[in-house]
RNA sequence: AGCGGGGUGGGGUAGCCAGGAGAUCCCGACGGGCUCAUAACCCGUAGACCGAUGGUUCGAAUCCAUCCCCCGCUACCA
């Protein structure tokens, strides 16, 4: 029943690195996995193109070369180099690495928008954009930012950052102004066009119920389509893109153009290899994408749709990755909770395969995974270290000093039945993205031989009967011959230098899984066998682990200094009279609760000296446990306008500070004073 | 609050859809053994009221109901 090999061609893609910064440890996520199951499917005899390649338009980037003083060509040339070096550092091989910019993505991504535009499912919509008069430009999503309608706080056009993190349509937001002049923009109608999505709603369910991958995307996906499906705007008012056909002062929106990468990076390997790309794209294929749990939203239902409507083939799986947190915290790059692949792995003196196993067999694909120092060691030092690395290295070792060559014996059934139930177990986890399971059911056989070795005891036995001796050994090199082969996926530099240990000449990542269960020859040389994995040292783990805490810690001071002189920066002067405006009053709080809906919100009612306590709402919940509250002191502006919170009025606001973790800090009277005394 | 995913010994998991004997495996901890090997390997021990409560059943981690908690994407953060 295994799904490959498949006569189908098969194309494997990865979400595009968005090149506005460097890999680190997220990025791999995806990747490693997905060079993993290539490696895999090719040792099954499937063949497999793999291709992949930088995401290179949109405003970020055009923004972030602005400020870096270079141009968005210069900066994306520069990131897609990096990503380049970074992957093949990684040993995650792509038949082909392209950029959105090329000109085949251009050329591909035009014909796929006049298609759309022939059949009908693009229409023009007047709608309103921020423009700005002094800079005489329209001013799409980054370049706009201005009050969010939501909430009120600071935020980018396309998108809430500072307060709600509501995305954010053109023309939504309030009291805009230019990022380039910082001068008040206006809102100007413009033409713009919507690609008819909503169309593809019955589609759509029927293709996700077939889809193949990971059961994260497919749900997610139909929990999205079964609300509610509105048009998209692929349109934007920028230079850096792909031209919208017909209109020289439009460029494609970035998810149109990304993944039609896809497509042209296809066309390129097939350019470069003489094959074809439209049996992948025109014709019945196998296309799987690995993706980022957080672009399940355009792979399952924006992209299917695009090709749908320009006639192109489908997507056949999609699999999402979960996400990544470092030592225990959620990623974050502001925070400091981020490992770069770079300067904080490989340029350490790190082997790439350390973390490729790392990341396969620390847990399943779709949860999230912790990358800790302290675990990569352990498990670094007892699995790869320990269990397998120690049986090549005594097997061989033993065999070379004994034999010099593989010793003659035959290779014992139960051996042979192992290393078989080993194959298919490993393979059909493969078919269902399940890595961890791959790698542990690999390291299984390892132990297999070690119990298998250890319990024959061939160091007793090369005293007594050299023959039967040997042949222990021959069964313990056909393991290990096994292992060798199961683990080059995962581990494929290492592997290479394994196999040529086991004294193979061919080429261990083009030998198929059968050769598992091919006898060794007796005879082969062996040479001295040299240790493949070396132990991790404590004082190495704890020199990485400083190196994180220091970049945290800093990243805390950043963000601290920076509000502080935001702050000092934004605040005009006041008046004596508006502070005394201000009517702050000493309050006892009498009963604090939970708001059941909310994560922050506490309800509270604080005795001001009035008739009936005050009904005040404050976001402390995460910092303040409502038992412990009754009886406290705080400080309250009393004549703040009422407002409803979650549905829960309040009258009021309770001072507080917020420290450097962000926790909120209640500010109290120096000593117990009467509800509602007058402060100021 | 809505949608999706998830809660099983210290960490990571299996089992759940098709309910049945002592809840699986790996790591870690502890004890012992062995010595070919990178102090590794082998054997053994402890450790889980299977998120909570109620229900169905002769029998539930597994089915049903309600609730709690965690993680995403949304709403809210006086």
């Amino acid at each position: 029943m295994s799904k490959f090999p498949s006569e189908k061609p098969v194309l494997v893609t990865c979400g595009l690195p968005y090149a506005n910064g460097k890999a680190h440890v997220g990025h791999l996520r995806t990747y490693v996995p997905a060079d993993i199951f290539v490696r895999s499917l090719r040792k099954t005899g499937q063949e497999v193109t793999f291709v992949c390649g930088s995401d290179t338009h949109g405003t970020p980037i055009v923004v972030n070369a602005e400020e870096l003083k270079t141009t968005p060509g210069e900066l994306v040339k520069k990131y897609h180099e990096h990503f380049d070096h970074t992957f093949k550092d990684m040993g995650v091989i792509f038949d082909a690495f392209g950029t959105t910019d090329d000109p085949t993505n251009h050329e591909r991504t035009v014909d796929i928008v006049n298609r759309l535009i022939d059949n009908d499912y693009v229409y023009p919509k007047i709608i309103e954009i921020a423009y700005c008069a002094r800079c005489d430009r329209f001013l799409p999503d980054r370049y706009v930012k201005g009050t969010c309608p939501h909430c009120g706080e600071d935020a980018r056009g396309d998108e809430c950052d500072q307060g709600c993190g509501k995305h954010l349509e053109p023309g939504e937001l309030e009291v805009p102004v230019c990022t380039i002049c910082g001068g008040v923009a206006e809102y100007k109608e413009q033409e713009h066009y919507f690609f008819k999505l909503s169309e593809f709603k019955d589609f759509l369910l029927e293709h996700l119920k077939d889809l193949e991958g990971t059961t994260n995307a497919r749900n997610y996906a139909i929990g999205w389509i079964k609300k509610e499906l509105t048009d998209w705007c692929i349109t934007r008012n920028l230079e850096w893109g792909v031209r919208f056909p017909g209109h020289d002062d439009l460029v494609v929106y970035v998810w149109v153009d990304a993944p039609i990468g896809y497509i042209s990076f296809t066309e390129e390997w097939a350019e470069a290899n003489n094959d074809d790309w439209e049996k992948y794209w025109k014709g019945d294929s196998r296309i799987i994408h690995f993706i980022g749990g957080d672009i399940i939203y355009h792979h399952c239902i924006f992209w299917p749709a695009m090709l749908k409507g320009a006639g192109y083939s489908q997507p056949w799986s999609v699999v999402a990755s979960g996400m990544l947190k470092i030592e225990n915290k959620t990623f974050s790059k502001s925070r400091g909770y981020v490992v770069w692949v770079g300067e904080d792995y490989l340029e350490h003196g790190f082997h790439a395969d350390l973390l490729r196993y790392y990341l396969a067999s620390y847990t399943s694909h779709t949860k999230e995974l912790n990358f800790s120092w302290d675990v990569f060691q352990e498990k670094i030092n007892s699995e790869l270290v320990g269990v397998f690395g120690n049986f090549l290295y005594r097997i061989l070792l033993f065999a070379h000093k004994n034999y010099g060559e593989i010793p003659a014996g035959n290779i014992d059934q139960e051996v042979l039945d192992k290393i078989g139930y080993t194959i298919e177990d490993t393979t059909e986890s493969m078919e269902n993205y399940e890595f961890k399971k791959y790698v542990d059911t690999a390291m299984s056989l390892a132990s297999f031989g070690n119990a298998y070795f250890q319990s024959r005891e061939p160091w007793k036995l090369i005293k007594e009967d050299k023959d039967a001796c040997g042949k222990v050994l021959a069964n313990c090199i056909q393991i290990a011959k096994a292992l060798v082969i199961l683990f080059e996926p995962v581990i494929p530099t290492k592997m290479e230098i394994a196999w040529e240990q086991l004294g193979m000449e061919t080429d261990i990542h083009a030998t198929p899984y059968s050769e598992a269960m091919v006898e060794i020859k007796e005879g082969t040389r062996l040479q001295k066998p040299s240790i493949l994995f070396e132990k991790i040292e404590d004082d190495t783990t704890k020199k990485m682990d400083n190196i994180s805490s220091e970049r945290v810690r800093k990243a805390i001071e950043k963000e601290c200094g920076k509000k502080e002189e935001t702050k000092m920066e934004t605040k005009e002067n006041i008046t004596f009279d508006d502070f005394m405006n201000l009517d702050l009053r000493a309050g006892t709080i009498v009963k604090a609760e939970a708001i059941k809906r909310s994560k922050k919100l506490l309800k509270l009612e604080i005795d001001l000296g009035e008739d009936i306590p005050r009904q005040i709402v404050a976001g402390i919940k995460a910092t303040h446990d409502p038992e412990q509250l009754p009886g406290k002191q705080v400080i309250v502006l009393s004549n703040l306008e009422p407002a409803k919170l979650c549905g829960v009025e309040s009258n009021g606001m309770v001072l507080a500070g917020v420290d450097e973790n962000g926790d909120a800090i209640l500010l109290a009277p120096e000593k117990k004073v009467a509800p509602g005394t007058r402060i100021g």
